[in-house]
DNA sequence: AATTAATATGAGCAAATACTCGATTTACCA
DNA sequence: TGGTAAATCGAGTATTTGCTCATATTAATT
């Protein structure tokens, strides 16, 4: 059978006008057992087709706007193109014009949305970078919490959804980076460090404690006092990272 | 007996404890459009019927075991009802005969694994509550450890999930009791702990930190010395709650 | 043995949904 | 102005899947 499935010749979007690879007999409906259509699936991520007009951009916007409302109202397994579509003012098919795939979609969403949060920790870093360890430390403990209240609903779906989504290199990858950058950090600092510290394992443990306590707060008690919290983790990290005064 | 069924618009669940109010006339086919089968829901959680021989109860059982099985292989969208029937080796009806729906049955699991959980949980509290501190400490780090590596696939599916099948207040409420019982460890510590400290927020922090902390390196990094790892996260937690030898 | 209750079966249905494709409209440019 | 490429449209289709129900089988009870 012609595996019309998982043509896009090789993501390439060459404009290759005159050059339908895909003959595909009229219907034929029942001799194409999985071909024609249904439950299939593309390259993921790589976008179909580029926008090359203004208006086109505006339609993958919409369509992006569209998606990041609809998962956040009718969480993931309740977001279906066609309703994506629909909340987008597009039809269906322009979606897919620009979206392989479901899953290219929510990709392309929780890569904007990752892209946000690496920008803005790393531009703490800058910042922390000219503070006192303490205050620097409070810095990117904000900063996480900014991340946070940013877009919580959205953040909390994709979060729940992203090691689904990503392939799970590009989600460890995602992680490393974050640790890596903490780890720069620190190692600059390193004269202002409890000697013996780990600089392996503390990027770890901070990246997901702070991750964890962040999230928990804005998605599970958006009433607690940001400013508390923030103390309270800073403190704890403080007095792990820093020589005791002995 | 009148199906205790009720549609629902969409893939959200309505929680109302609906009554059998339906009637529904027998069969006619066509007569009711959306009635006779398709997606619905009933009431989630409770069981349709309790298992009164052995040979029910293994039925259970061996439905249980399979959907786990099938959850951690396929994860939660991949996982239908008719494959766990099959894997469980057991027919579609009979599955149906003690678990309502679909949610019902994963909230069957996410129970038991939470009770689980909450057992060991409890069990780690007493064993501390006759230790020092810093080693009392340790011990429940080292416990939430031991939690995350009893099943990881399966914990990692079903804590994914869990925001999504039971209901934020359960939710919310397990996470309370886990607070509740460290901040009730804690009280009774609280001679040896750092003044000021507060008890309000720290439970919150312990709780989420060293859950994601232990989560993170069961599911990313199993090759992570998990000793190493304890003692890290122990020392954290010393240091910033204990008093500072100043 | 006969009757009843509990349990098990599985073919089949209706709804949901990802995705296609031929046709139409709009912008671009020589 | 006309030609062509880009963009848009949306009805239709193949699958999937949660779930029912009439019927069959096994166990408890009399």
């Amino acid at each position: 059978m012609p595996s019309i499935t998982k043509r896009v010749p090789s993501g390439r979007t060459s404009k290759a006008p005159g050059k339908p690879t895909d003959k595909r007999s009229a219907k034929a409906k029942q001799s194409t057992p999985k071909a024609a259509t249904g439950r299939r699936v593309a390259l993921p991520n790589a976008a179909r087709k580029r926008p090359r007009q203004a208006r086109a951009r505006a339609t993958v916007d919409a369509i992006l706007e569209a998606a990041a409302r609809v998962l956040v109202e009718e969480g993931y397994e309740g977001a279906n193109t066609n309703r994506i579509a629909e909340v987008a003012g597009v039809s269906i098919g322009s979606l897919y014009q620009y979206f392989p795939n479901k899953q290219a979609l929510v990709s392309a969403l929780v890569e904007r949305h990752v892209r946000h949060i690496m920008d803005l920790l790393g531009s703490g870093l800058m910042t922390a970078a000219s503070l006192p360890l303490p205050e620097g430390i409070r810095r990117l403990v904000q900063v996480m919490l900014d991340v946070h209240r940013l877009e919580p609903e959205l953040h909390r779906v994709l979060a729940e959804q992203l090691p689904r989504i990503s392939t799970p290199d590009h989600h460890r990858q995602t992680n490393t980076t974050a640790q890596a950058m903490i780890k720069g950090y620190l190692e600059q600092r390193r004269a202002e460090l409890r000697p013996g510290l780990d600089l392996e394992t503390v990027p770890f443990i901070l990246v997901h404690s702070v991750e964890a306590v962040t999230h928990a707060a804005v998605i599970e008690q958006p009433e607690t006092d940001p400013e508390r919290l923030v103390d309270e983790v800073t403190a704890m990290i403080v007095a792990y990272m820093l020589p005791h005064p002995h």
